[in-house]
DNA sequence: GCCATTATTTTCCGCTGTCAATAAAAGAAA
DNA sequence: TTTCTTTTATTGACAGCGGAAAATAATGGC
């Protein structure tokens, strides 16, 4: 059934090794010579890096069929075999649990989702084993191994220690999930926060590939926002950095459950809209949909709500851009379904609001398909893998 | 007259040379095996950096008196010798020059000002060149080389090409400041920001020592930030970054001169209060003394007005926080003079606004003397020099 | 078949930082 | 005084990385 771990570990033993591998895998085929121009190195440094990946299958070669030049030794493109190995992200909410399984190069090959309905340790652990049971199941159909299980939930998460240390969601603290998961799996694990490892996802294979300064925020139940700064992803001192949701816009804004008043999630997120689309309508609103519904259907007041939304996301992002000066901003989560009604007071607002070249920062949407935050998870067991970073592995108990 | 420039370079070629010496020249006098220990390198290394170091003068050896063990070889202390090598950093603000003369550990050994009334280049330039000139007349009276010049501006600068992009109180726009400054002073110039260098200044020598996470925060005319993540000073993708005092706290506030309402410096700034000041007391009031003085009288209403800009600054610093999870925050500036009419008030608005974990971040102030805005771009120009970072050298003419 | 051109590989080579062994500098013990 | 013990510093051998340049490979054009 696969639930066997024969530890692989990833040949790329040098610094430069493993830039190299990731060049690639961001930046899709290419030849030696365009890959040492991009990681800064020596064309001789890439062939020495690239045979071990080769031979370990982790690397291919093409020709380069499509645009050869007139002149000169034609090129050997060089890419990432995705097939050559799989991984599994796990997301983790309040309510569901959503798993993807992955190839080398991130991309979904199969995708599942299931109802959580105990939110105790125990229960959840279980739910999510199933799940990954299930899609490696699927990955021995394909003959290939699964090397790595990444797991992403919302709140305070310690990558490095592999520690829930607390998720208002899932009503947890100080849980150690990855040295659990690994036990119960037999999969070297990498838990991170959900924002992040969705960032991560961006860095390597979306919208921030080649960037060294961008963030992402995401729209949806939550504000939530990851920066990436210098390159890296920044986790904060006390495991707790881009807290956007919590950024106070307006001192008379609505009470958030923070304590504090008028912060982007108490105008913007979810649980705000419907509120707010309840006492302005007057109507019965459950849920989103039936929130943006009443929106499309110009209904009196309800595009208000979400205007008001998207000026809060808006001055949200220009306060990331006036402190940090990204080169992008990434604006995704499922939230964007009703991106149409704020869309425009998002960009008057941040305009308006960004000081001086902050301006300038590129503002990109993302739509966000349900998977995509598994995917993420799955992005930071890839990160995981390829940089060897010491990972919560199945112990003997 | 010291004009000459013997372009002398620092003996530390390799990454882990100049590791070793910016440790011992920020933890003080070091034993080779604490150096290594802090710098994560060998004991070896240490002794193979080291070496080169003692022979040209830039690091002395001490013999470790004062606690010495009571078994074992007894350690040998290596430090920096401030006196071997000197600096000056120059600030140029909008109507006035502040100059100073540091040793190579930063330590102030003279420091200068003059007023500045015309504000074209030429005119700043000749100023100060002169005040330059001044400086290393000191320095020849102690027999030491100026190895390079620092000037800080405020605004928009492009520290990489030694250009000033835009700067609001000089009314400059593209000015190559430090080529210019370079041909007339004969230095090895380096340009940069002033609170990004004032941040230099306590990332090496102040209360960012050993920290790879903080930011520096600045009250004065206007509100200033400057945000180191990873170990650097983040400089933004389009030059701004740390802009929070156009970070926008209060929909309803005072309009800013930048064109949004309620910005943190609208409300804190200099010239804010003291309008605000004369608003609430009915009084002329001219500056900030002034003002600070009616606040002190307990005159109806003054206090409220510091109360007022103390909420607003502690909500910038609490929306830093929460974005970036800094270990520490360092408030400095002018406006610490007042500090007594509005600690209180950023303490416990921090307290309130910052999210979750964001709230452990440590929040201190330190005083800041006249002449700490020059001996931030003296840290600048050290900075560059120990690095061996290419700076605007003087050409031929 | 020869040449020009571009890509890749090979062959040194210098350099860095580690390791393990050794020297040095005490005070303590004999 | 002579040896130990303990801790710090130095040395020399060494493995490995990545660069420069030369060699080799693969083409199309003559």
């Amino acid at each position: 059934m696969g639930s066997t771990s024969r530890t692989e570990t990833f040949p790329a033993h040098t610094p430069a090794a493993s830039q190299i591998f990731t060049t690639v895998l961001s930046h899709g085929p290419l030849t030696r010579l365009d890959a040492a121009r991009r990681a800064g190195l020596s064309a001789a440094a890439v062939t020495k890096a690239v045979r071990p990946l080769l031979e370990a299958g982790y690397l291919v070669e093409d020709a380069d069929e499509a645009a050869r030049p007139a002149l000169g030794r034609p090129a050997n493109l060089v890419r990432v075999d995705g097939g050559r190995a799989l991984f599994v992200g796990v997301k983790v909410t309040g309510d569901e649990i959503i798993g993807v399984l992955t190839d080398l190069c991130c991309r979904i090959r199969l995708a599942r989702r299931v109802p959580l309905t105990d939110r105790a340790t125990r229960a959840v652990l279980a739910s999510a084993a199933g799940l990954v049971q299930e899609l490696r199941a699927g990955a021995d159909d394909l003959g290939v191994a699964v090397l790595g299980l990444g797991i992403a939930v919302s709140g305070d998460v310690d990558r490095a220690e592999g520690v829930v240390r607390y998720s208002p969601f899932l009503e947890w603290r100080d849980v150690p999930l990855a040295e659990l998961a690994a036990m119960t799996t037999g999969l070297p694990v990498t838990l991170d926060n959900d924002v992040r490892a969705l960032t991560i996802a961006e860095q390597w294979f979306g919208a921030g590939v080649g960037l060294s300064d961008f963030a992402v925020v995401t729209v949806g139940a939550g504000i939530g926002c990851a920066l990436v700064v210098h390159g890296q992803v920044v986790a904060g001192a006390h495991g707790v950095a881009g807290e956007i949701g919590h950024v106070a816009i307006d001192p008379a804004g609505p009470p958030c459950h923070c304590g504090n008043r008028g912060c982007v999630e108490a105008i913007a997120g979810d649980a705000a809209i419907v509120a707010r689309m309840r006492e302005v309508t007057g109507r019965p609103v459950a849920d989103t949909a039936e929130a943006v519904a009443l929106a499309h259907q110009g209904v009196a007041g309800a595009r208000e709500v979400y205007a008001r939304a998207g000026e809060a996301i808006g001055r949200g992002i220009a306060t990331v851009a006036n402190l940090l000066g990204p080169e992008r901003v990434i604006i995704s989560g499922e939230g964007l379904t009703a991106y149409d009604l704020f869309a425009e007071q998002i960009r008057d607002s941040f305009g308006a609001a960004a000081f001086g070249s902050a301006a300038q920062c590129d503002v990109q949407t993302r739509p966000l398909p349900f998977e995509e935050w598994a995917r993420g998870a799955a992005a930071a067991a890839i990160q995981s893998f390829i940089t060897s970073t010491p990972t919560h592995r199945p112990g003997k108990g």
